[in-house]
DNA sequence: CTATCATTTAGACGAACGTCGAACCACTCG
DNA sequence: CGAGTGGTTCGACGTTCGTCTAAATGATAG
């Protein structure tokens, strides 16, 4: 993707004022790209299950200590792992009787990379 | 809102090990109001509308420069600033013909601070 | 006051989304 | 093997979203 950091050489007032996205318009298709990792996030629901796994004991956590904190059915919490999933802000696998999940860090970077300053 | 800073000292680049969103767990409500703000920047229009008001020279732009940039009708254009304006990610206001927007720093930094490590 | 340009509001429509219940798959344990 | 538990997939339903056209509002120039 490389987001474009144009600021080389010096940012001086108008350079390091503010965030990626005010340096330097966005092209189509990064924009098209972020909106995709951002709709992924922009779900209280969502955004929780991402944070109960990221700030889990052992950087992972098991779909049933995911489930119980929210009244919503299993299906549902699965859909929205899928979302989080696919859009590869998380990665899990099967062991034994439980599925885990866990941050990509990568990702979630892309997204502090885009608004931070 | 008070996002807890949990790791202080030293955040060299490997120090600080992850974003505030895999620190603690959201709370319903945070997460909640920060979904809101999430939506609003989860569509590829709005992120780059976002970045040409944020990007332009003045810091602010005219509704008439963006509106170009897309092939879109202008009350679409119109309707997605409402969208980030209803959010408080950006402002503006009218100028003789012109509307002019600009953005909302704070708001931005609402974000970056959630994702940024 | 009217003509005209810039922008917003109102209403409509199809597509995408969040949720559920039911059925299905994966694994463990008698 | 067969029963039971944890998760996912499937299909459906109501809601929200992005877009448009048509019409309204604001502001400036004749």
């Amino acid at each position: 993707m490389a987001l474009p950091l144009v600021s080389r050489g010096k940012d001086a007032q108008a350079g390091a004022c503010c965030a990626p996205i005010a340096r330097q318009p966005l092209s189509e298709g990064d924009a098209t790209e972020l909106a995709v990792l951002l709709k992924a996030v922009a779900d209280p629901v969502r955004l929780r299950l991402l944070s109960m796994i990221g700030s889990h004991a052992g950087g992972e956590a098991c779909v049933c200590d995911l489930t119980d904190a929210f009244e919503l059915t299993a299906p549902t919490i699965s859909h929205h792992l899928k979302v989080l999933r696919t859009a590869g802000l998380i990665d899990g696998e099967r062991r034994g009787t439980w599925v885990y999940y866990w941050i990509v860090p990568e990702t979630v970077n892309r997204l502090g990379a885009l608004f931070a300053r």
